[in-house]
Order: C-alpha cells, then sequence, then structure tokens
DNA sequence: TGCAGGTTTCATTTTTTTTTGAAATGAATG
DNA sequence: CATTCATTTCAAAAAAAAATGAAACCTGCA
C-alpha cells in the first residue's frame, strides 16, 4: 500500500505544517484500514488539526485533489457523522470542520459499512439450511455443525461490534 | 462491490452443490471486509463445507482459479491459521483443510493486519509532539488537545481490538 | 546425482477502485 | 428570473490490487 503520494508536493506548497502533513498520513493509513479511499483519509486529517473551518476549494488547493474527490470524500465523511458544516455569515460556500468524537466516527461505520452484511449474511444461511433438506443424511450432520457456527458468528457480530465504539472512552 | 465473478461457472461444473456456492459467497464477503483478496474468501469457503481435505489441485479445478492464486491464498489463510495441511500417506501433495475456529482467524487476523499499523501510528504521534515545539504558543494548546486524542485512539485500539477476539464465545 | 511431481515466485495482464474534470444541477443574489 | 458562484454527478482516465501462468525452486526418491 501507498501512503505518501502528494506529500511531497503538499509540503512544497508552504501553506502546511509538517504536523498538517503527519495528520494527512495517520488518518489515510487509518481510513484505509476501514477500506475507504485516500482522499477520505486526507481530508478528515487536514480537517483535523484545522483551528478554522476550511472551504471545498481550499480542500482542494491544500491537498491539491480534485472538486470530485473533495465533494465525493465529504459526502462520505459526512454519513460518517465525522464531518460538519459550518455557515460563515455572508459566505456562499460551505465550511467544513471535523467532528472529533472517533466513537461516533466508528460507530457510524460500523452501521453503514459491516451490520448491512452481516444482516445479508443471515439470509444466506437461511437459504443454506434450505439447501441442507435435499442432502443425504450422511452428510447432513457435518454440514449442520457448519451452518450453526456461522449463526452464531453473525449473531455475536451483531452485538459484539455495535457494542464495541461504546468501549472506546476518550 | 462484486461477489458473484464465478458462480455460474462453478454452479455448471456440477462438481458443487448450492451449498458450496453460498459457502463461499458468504466468506468471500466477509474476507473482503477484512480487506483481503476474493480468491481468499474463495478457499475458505470451498474449505468450510469439505469433509475431506482437498489438494491445491483440487481448489483449483473446483473454483477455476490459478495455481498462483491458489498458492497465495493459501499463504494467507495458513498466516492466518484459519487453514491447516493435512498429510495423506502415500501422497505427495499437501491437502488442507478449513480452522473452524473463527476467534483464532480474528485474533490473528488483528495482530497482523492492524496492530502494526496503530504501531507505526505511535510513532507518528511522536513525531508530531516533536513538531510542536516548534509551533507559536497560540496554536498549542488547540494542537496538543488533538494529538492527546489521537494518542488515546491508539492507545484504546492496542488494548481493544486483541480483546476483541476473546469475546467471540461461539 | 538426476528426475518428477508439487509448490512458490514474480513479471505481466486483467479487473477493480479511485480520481479527474467537465457538464448538469442547485441556490443565493441583485 | 437571469446570472454567478458552488456543489454534485458521472463518463473517461489513471492508479492500485488481484489473478494468471510460466519459470524457478524445492524435495523426496530411484
Amino acid at each position: 500500500m501507498k501512503f505518501d503520494r502528494n506529500l511531497e508536493t503538499i509540503e512544497n506548497s508552504a501553506i502546511y505544517g509538517q504536523l498538517t502533513l503527519e495528520s494527512v498520513d495517520f488518518f489515510v493509513r487509518m481510513m484505509s484500514i476501514m477500506g475507504l479511499p485516500r482522499s477520505v483519509g486526507e481530508i478528515y486529517g487536514l480537517l483535523y488539526f484545522s483551528q478554522s473551518p476550511l472551504s471545498m476549494d481550499q480542500i482542494c488547493s491544500k491537498l491539491e485533489i480534485s472538486v470530485g474527490s473533495a465533494s465525493q470524500g465529504l459526502k462520505t465523511l459526512r454519513s460518517l457523522k465525522s464531518v460538519k458544516s459550518v455557515y460563515i455569515s455572508g459566505e456562499r460556500k460551505d465550511y467544513f470542520q471535523a467532528e472529533t468524537e472517533f466513537r461516533r466516527l466508528f460507530s457510524n461505520f460500523i452501521k453503514e459499512e459491516i451490520l448491512p452484511h452481516l444482516d445479508s449474511a443471515s439470509g444466506r444461511i437461511e437459504s443454506m439450511e434450505k439447501n441442507l433438506e435435499n442432502l443425504p443424511t450422511s452428510e447432513r450432520d457435518f454440514l449442520n455443525i457448519r451452518i450453526e457456527k456461522l449463526k452464531r458468528l453473525t449473531k455475536a457480530g451483531k452485538k459484539l461490534l455495535p457494542a464495541l465504539a461504546g468501549l472506546l472512552k476518550l
């Protein structure tokens, strides 16, 4: 995996402190573990260490990413509730600020990106059980045990994962 | 995301039950959430519902994947301790069997794929703190709070994630 | 030691994901 | 209500990840 695409350019743009650079890198890695594109990590990393809210064009120019990426990335971050819009009087643009409660970020991530998969998994397991009926008894026991295991796994996942974010006492 | 690349072909190969088909799909999804390539999910899904251990060429032909993929996928699965080799007397090939304790799979996954990132994150945070010293006091307080948050996050991650697998009582 | 079956490696190709940028859409302002 | 600035969308391009398959590499055996 590559995490340092534009770092040099950003640095040279001289708007940036080393700190923002490291923040961007930090969150690019983190988001990448969560399967989110690097632009999302970049934007969050930038906002995380910014005292004042930033507009989309500021984000684009500081990170040297396209408007499309910025718009898309902000959309993702908004859906995870990890960025909020700030309205600045007399300004037409939207300004964005990082929501720094990681707990919320993770809980939304789990809710949006993981639980739907677990739900569809449940459906798939049900359909496995239906198939089982057509199979010779000799194999049934073995297969049943395996299916039961899958059931317990998805059930545990559905319980454990949402609880996980709650354990984050930061 | 696409999860159904070869399903039709596999089905038509008529070696397969619907059940294996669904197992493959189940684990392809699961592994994909964990950021692992589909071949890994396919192989595990195949082995999970197989009563007898399978050799690499059986895996290749049943899933219609290349030897390279199979070898690579099995390597990954071995490193996660979710597949074990079985030696069959008089046979030169290796045979593989699914290790069905998910707890181990997850705990190895966390240990191998997540914790290293958290460790490198700690390094990055230290370097942030060094940078802080060169910045005007006016900004220090704000930045310090943010850095502290990151510290707590990584610390919590290092504690919580390894504990997570332990909670899986299946 | 040389051979044969089996596995791994890795350069290349294919597939998938992400980014780009221009056009479409939206929204505030005069 | 037309204009202008801002944002979103989406087809095409670029980048990244995964799969392929042939060559290299083992490893046991004659």
